[in-house]
DNA sequence: GTTGCGCGTAAAAATGTCGTAAAAAATCGC
DNA sequence: GCGATTTTTTACGACATTTTTACGCGCAAC
């Protein structure tokens, strides 16, 4: 069962702690992903599978809680927060969010490496844990592999496609507002650009629904956002 | 709060596995039952209400596929595969034929718990209780998931119609003046601009009322406003 | 009776929203 | 840097909703 490496995502502003983090994990034998902005972060992590993100709660682009909330909204994968916040509320509130660890700068090397270990080791122990297979129609959605199927076909999402795909059947039979969606995936400052969602959730209906023009999964409530109907 | 057990089929040749099965179930809170080959497992299925189906593939009398269409045919219960095939395609039509998700052995406890408990939970959602439902005579709403259906059938409110059930349903008996709702929807420079509540009224009579010309929820108290009566 | 007012209904007009295709720009992997 | 993929932007016709307009009814006051 190849040993590869495993791939850990560092969402990190400032460039010498991103450096000195990617030297730690690189010493524990992992492949470095950076990211400098949350935006940038998502991103990345939606683009291929990502064992671990290290993330910085104190990036200038948003509240690092809204990253863990999004991201654990499609992965499993171990959080490790960064942080110079030491207040207890800070700490708890990120926990709650889906965070696995939590390391207040400044920290020394060897402590980031046995977190690292610890965290890995118990991904690895639970690998294959949480694959939960979603599935409506003739579609099925398996949330961990990143991998969608239609009547036996693969189907080929683009990352934003699969997170917009992954919100909508997380509440099935639900409204979710234009607003609500757009924030969750573009980010806070995208939340009037309701045009994206037109032309993606029209990609999503050519891919998945029978008659993309009679959408009988990918429902429009017009004024308000989108609803996701599961059976007929 | 009538929280019964989740009854749980499952369908196993090999003992020691079957017996593994049980025990992680039970663990679960869940009733078991148990059969040895397919056509057991049909004819027990067919007996009586079950929620989950724990299916091995590799039986000795038949292919599991078969049993998953089969199955499909006459219920929407989860179905939980358990196979020793490793095969990316099995996998794809085990899914493809209506099975909601693939385990493959070996397997741990642990994991098998995790994703009956996920089955379940997917269940008892898209069973949905959970979300407050008010309803008067034959309609119901749905404020969470922004539904409104009649007697059955799903009735389509648009934005502004919606907003004023859900306006006159908050507050039932009470009389709403004219200039409150109009206020509260248009916002307080449309508080002279009465003949929009008459227009929009109007529709909500001409979907939910039984005989819009003679309104039994939606009243009109002449020159001072709206009011809306839940029950007869 | 007729006049005026508030109400209900229908339908036309105006406005806003949505869906789609396709071009332009950004990004990634090499 | 180059080609392929993805995201962003743009434009426009189709459609849905909101707003406006018009007209008929009932009722109370005069």
């Amino acid at each position: 069962m190849s040993e590869e490496k495993p791939q850990v995502l560092v969402v990190e502003d400032e460039v010498n702690i991103r450096q000195f983090v990617r030297l730690a994990l690189e010493a524990e034998g992992c492949a470095v992903i950076e990211a400098g902005r949350l935006a940038d972060g998502l991103r990345r992590a939606g683009e291929g599978h990502v064992d671990l993100v290290v993330l910085d709660l104190g990036l200038p682009d948003g509240d690092g809680i809204e990253f863990i909330r999004s991201y654990r909204g499609w992965s499993e994968g171990a959080v490790l927060i960064l942080s110079a916040r030491v207040e207890e509320r800070q700490k708890i509130d990120a926990l709650d969010a889906g965070a696995d660890d939590y390391l207040t700068k400044p920290f020394g090397v060897g402590e980031l490496r046995a977190r690292v270990r610890a965290l890995l080791r118990r991904r690895s122990r639970q690998a294959g844990e949480a694959s939960p297979v979603l599935g409506f129609g003739e579609i099925k959605v398996d949330l961990a592999r990143r991998l969608v199927t239609r009547g036996g076909e693969e189907v080929h999402l683009t990352p934003i496609e699969f997170r917009l795909l992954t919100m909508m059947i997380a509440h099935p039979g639900q409204v979710l507002t234009q607003r609500k969606l757009l924030a969750e995936i573009w980010g806070p400052s995208y939340v009037e650009s309701s045009h994206y969602l037109r032309v993606y959730v029209g990609h999503l209906r050519q891919k998945l629904e029978d008659d993309p023009a009679q959408p009988r999964h990918f429902l429009t409530e017009t004024g308000i956002g989108y609803r996701f109907q599961p059976g007929p």
